[in-house]
DNA sequence: TCTGGGGTCCTAGGACCC
DNA sequence: TCTGGGGTCCTAGGACCC
């Protein structure tokens, strides 16, 4: 095995520890980041709040049942943004090699540290004593010979903790590693490898390869590997964005058609800043519904050239809310762009004039479909600036 | 009274091309 | 009358992550 040294750092209880630093009334107390409406769940609980069995991904309803004095705080994304950007900046202040995983959680190789920042312990302190007296919060590390690994360990002594694992020690965690922590096991994987016997990770090692392809397709690969002590992925600092999206829960179910368009309108406009903001423009176009019985169903369509602006986008989200015409009340709408490309980029010429999408039709279909839209509703049906009703 | 929002990746089938 | 096979793109759904 390749021998890395990786960090990850997770902060700990990231929204609500920021709440609780910018206003010190709040510290102490049960509290939890959440949606507004009646609707919403868990964002962030803070340790208070775990105590009494609440968990991020809960309702909120359910939380306030079992905490009383429950303080409810809306989700500031600018502020924890921002923060985030000070805590990555900390960081590769250490390495070059920085791969941020989400707003709140950071792999850094430190391979090639140890001269300028000594051992991987004096580094992990470092990491948590820089983001403390600049940040003013905790996170949790954890340092391992590989990444998978180094962030189980950051999770084992949670919060304000440290996990350091040598690679002598690797196989005897992999052997009593229990299944679910293996990041990618989730729920259906963990039921899975459970039926055929499979409860910690080094149990996976004798299993035969042909068996895990049959049960979990290429994943089931990935776990031979894992249970090998074998992970080379490498900590990538440049992940571009794949996709753009937006959506909204609705205050309560809706079947009215002028009403999800309004939605659709707003958030084409949000999805089309998002994209002008970060310079991208897209070929595809997503719709996204749950209905009240809670199943999820998309439609989506590549145009024939990218867009950048909402109309484009909303004609679009209608006309594929047309195709989908949701069986029953819905609950959620979303709209989405993929397909992203750098904003620059040169758009190909001919592709209307005899290119692949004119000839297969394709383009001709989505036309139509928003003629039918247009024709049947009319453009002006949905206004301009007519937003969703405010909850 | 009632289960979010932002993402990534994988799978599988069909169209289409050579 | 025989009736390929690999590669790519598109689409819909679903698992999983924080």
């Amino acid at each position: 095995m390749a021998s890395f040294i990786i960090l990850h750092m997770d902060m700990d209880a990231f929204f609500a520890s920021v709440e609780q630093l910018d206003d010190p009334s709040l510290r102490g107390r049960p509290l939890v980041v959440g949606g507004r409406s009646n609707r919403g769940v868990v964002a962030a609980a803070s340790y208070e709040a775990r105590r009494f069995g609440i968990h991020s991904a809960m309702p909120i309803f359910q939380a306030r049942r079992k905490c009383s004095s429950l303080v409810i705080v809306p989700p500031r994304r600018k502020r924890y943004a921002a923060l985030s950007r000070t805590i990555m900046t900390i960081l590769e202040t250490f390495s070059p090699l920085v791969e941020p995983v989400s707003i709140d959680e950071a792999f850094m190789d430190i391979t090639g540290c140890g001269r300028l920042h000594g051992s991987p312990r004096q580094i992990a302190l470092a990491v948590k004593a820089q983001i403390l007296s600049q940040a003013g919060l905790t996170c949790s590390v954890g340092v391992a010979p590989a990444k998978f690994m180094a962030k189980i360990a950051s999770d084992m002594d949670k919060p304000d903790g440290l996990t350091i694992i040598e690679p002598d020690q690797v196989m005897g965690f992999i052997d009593k590693l229990p299944i679910q922590k293996v990041p990618g096991v989730g729920s259906r994987a963990e039921a899975q490898l459970l039926a055929m016997g499979i409860r910690t990770l080094g149990h996976v090692r004798p299993c035969p390869e042909s068996l895990l392809i049959r049960k979990m397709g290429k994943f089931g690969l990935r776990l031979k590997a894992l249970a090998h002590g074998r992970d080379d992925s490498p900590v990538t600092p440049l992940c571009r964005t794949k996709s753009i999206s937006t959506e909204t829960t609705l205050s309560r179910d809706t079947r009215d058609h002028n009403r999800l368009c309004a939605y659709l309108l707003s958030q084409s406009q949000a999805v089309a800043a998002e994209m002008r903001r970060k310079k991208f423009k897209a070929r595809t176009i997503t719709l996204k519904i749950k209905t009240a019985d809670f199943k999820l169903h998309s439609r989506s369509r590549t145009l024939p050239l990218p867009v950048q602006s909402a109309d484009p986008i909303y004609q679009a989200a209608v006309a594929l809310l047309q195709d989908l015409s949701p069986a029953g009340p819905v609950r959620l709408v979303g709209v989405g762009a993929s397909g992203l490309l750098a904003e620059s980029t040169p758009v190909q010429a001919g592709l209307f004039s005899g290119g692949q999408q004119t000839r297969n039709g394709k383009w001709d279909k989505v036309d139509k479909a928003m003629d039918a839209v247009n024709l049947r509703f009319g453009v002006r049906a949905v206004a301009r600036g007519k937003l969703p009703p405010s909850e």
